[in-house]
DNA sequence: TATTGTTATACTCTATAACTATA
DNA sequence: TATAGTTATAGAGTATAACAATA
């Protein structure tokens, strides 16, 4: 059984992926977001989320896991929580104005960041890899994968 | 700001990683071997390596966390552990027959399903894919991104 | 009785610090 | 005393199960 020509493709993206976290941590600490804070942040989008558990799923989470986060991100004024009257055991989750601008802002810089780090690889090549990337994350979460 | 036109590369890269990692997992089951085991098992290639500590950094581990996985694969007849004459201190770790056949048909079948899920993507793509993944990897791992 | 959100418990993984044996 | 390997302790992150409020 001969060697492989490559290496395993986990093997490659799995420290990328790391990398790319340890890339984003120094612009959510100054911009007082945790990981799965700005995760949040981004799966509410601008529309409110009716029940924590949908929230939670979307980003692939435990709805006990997420608790903290909402919490910290209720107490600085990030996101609402407000009970739904027409069902009080639910809360309908939503991002305020300073969420959305703390969001974006640390996104804007993050992809800036993570851009330069894609300089490494060809014009072309990088093209092709984001739309790779971005192919298999959606197939993956939409199951297909 | 403007909401950006692509997700963050690391909400793409992560998950895709995850998903890879999943599906190693049944075939190193199979295999008898943990996922560092089988990392371990790669990093050994074909030469015997002086020093834990130098195997483990070569695979961006602490030395104290790969020593249950060695003496698991040592028990398996996977590696062998050996005192060096010139310094009873270290530890001369090699893979064995056993084990470097189990390593290979285990990477020949995880390359399979790695390649049967890269079918998602048109051939160009694939390739750039890959190209760009082992270019990135080897950048980071040397310390130059 | 079922469901949403919450809290509490246990388990896994990892990092740090002590320990041993050689040098 | 310094270094390679090992073991022990503690911390973070996560999953599971139990709980309170509402339907």
């Amino acid at each position: 059984m001969a060697k492989s020509s490559r290496p395993d493709l986990a093997a490659m993206l799995v420290p990328i992926g790391r990398r790319l976290m340890a890339l984003e941590q120094p612009i959510l600490d100054a911009a007082g977001l945790s990981m799965w804070g700005y995760v949040v942040l981004l799966a509410l989008g601008d529309e409110p989320v009716r029940t924590q558990a949908a929230l939670a799923e979307m980003i692939g989470a435990d709805k006990t896991r997420i608790i903290a986060d909402l919490d910290e991100l209720q107490d600085r004024g990030m996101i609402t929580r407000n009970p739904d009257p027409d069902d009080r055991r639910v809360r309908l989750v939503a991002i305020t104005t300073k969420g959305r601008r703390t969001r974006d802002r640390a996104q804007t810089e993050i992809q800036q960041a993570e851009e330069q780090l894609l300089t490494a690889l060809p014009l072309a090549d990088r093209k092709a890899f984001l739309r790779c990337s971005q192919t298999l994350a959606e197939l993956i979460r939409s199951g297909d994968l």
